[in-house]
DNA sequence: TTACCAGTTGACGTTAACGTCAACGTCACC
DNA sequence: GGTGACGTTGACGTTAACGTCAACTGGTAA
């Protein structure tokens, strides 16, 4: 039990914990890991996940949803334990840092465009449903649920 | 000759015309037209692309940027030209229309928190530089180009 | 002991979005 | 009447990011 970098005292997860928590499977995760995003500790066979890997996973999704594909996010994630790497190395990977931010300006920009013309093409259809004296507020037609889990 | 809907002077394009404009390969316009993202006319056995099939061409590249797929964006597309359908169609399509304005906006914060990450990261590798007496923003070391093309 | 979890490692299947290749048509031109 | 340039339709290959399934390994509660 004599732990090394962490807290000792510090939280740790299962892999179905954390699977659960961010609504992914365990399948998932493991894959991440595969592909380098996420080095757990071990017990055994078992993984072990620690704030540190929550963090990073937390990263990753986000990352994901901002289009990033799992090699791009693995380079990210080097970002933040390089710690002193090679100078060369910390160089390269302030470009790649740099670029990255670049592309996500004109990401933002793509994004706020496409939110306006989605707007007025909402306005003009709500004007066709008041033409026809419709309330384009109206929820739709008593929607068939199927046991909703989280939002 | 007699042409139809269009103005009849309105400017055409060729596949391969359209194809380096955007700098994607004919290929991948037969794909987009496959999934019925576009509908050009034919003469003959030829595609001839007008004003409107470009537009959409823009608009399918710009919402692919921001994430959507192509099953998607054929939905959005067809907000434009549904003129006057059916009234429930037109409140579904509103309603899927809302739905990607909510997640695009929230893609937005994720590309916001996404960018002050690495911007912290930058400064973060730029003070690691500056400790070794190194300007961080030296290009690198003479890269290697190969015949680059359109930026 | 048996049974049942939670977890593990392969291995193969799947979907999206094209790339690549083959075989073919067709026009202008020489 | 051959030879490109440009276009067409399949059909199959490819990569990413997992899903699915099978076979196995401890622990633990009845």
């Amino acid at each position: 039990m004599k732990a090394g970098a962490e807290p000792a005292g510090s939280k740790t997860y299962s892999i179905t914990q954390l699977s659960e928590e961010f609504s992914i499977t365990p399948r998932a995760i493991r894959f991440y890991e595969d592909r380098g995003l996420l080095h757990p500790r071990r017990d055994g066979q078992t993984r072990i996940y620690s704030q540190r890997d929550w963090v990073r996973l937390l990263l990753i999704l986000r990352g994901k949803r901002v289009g990033f594909s799992l090699a791009e996010l693995r380079e990210i994630l080097d970002l933040y334990d390089l710690g002193d790497g090679q100078t060369e190395q910390i160089r390269r990977t302030l470009e790649t840092a740099r670029g990255k931010m670049v592309s996500l300006e004109r990401q933002r920009q793509d994004i706020d465009q496409t939110i306006a013309e989605l707007k007025t093409a909402c306005t003009h259809l709500e004007s066709q449903l008041l033409e026809r004296g419709i309330d384009p507020h109206l929820p739709l037609p008593v929607q068939r649920r199927r046991r909703a889990g989280a939002a």
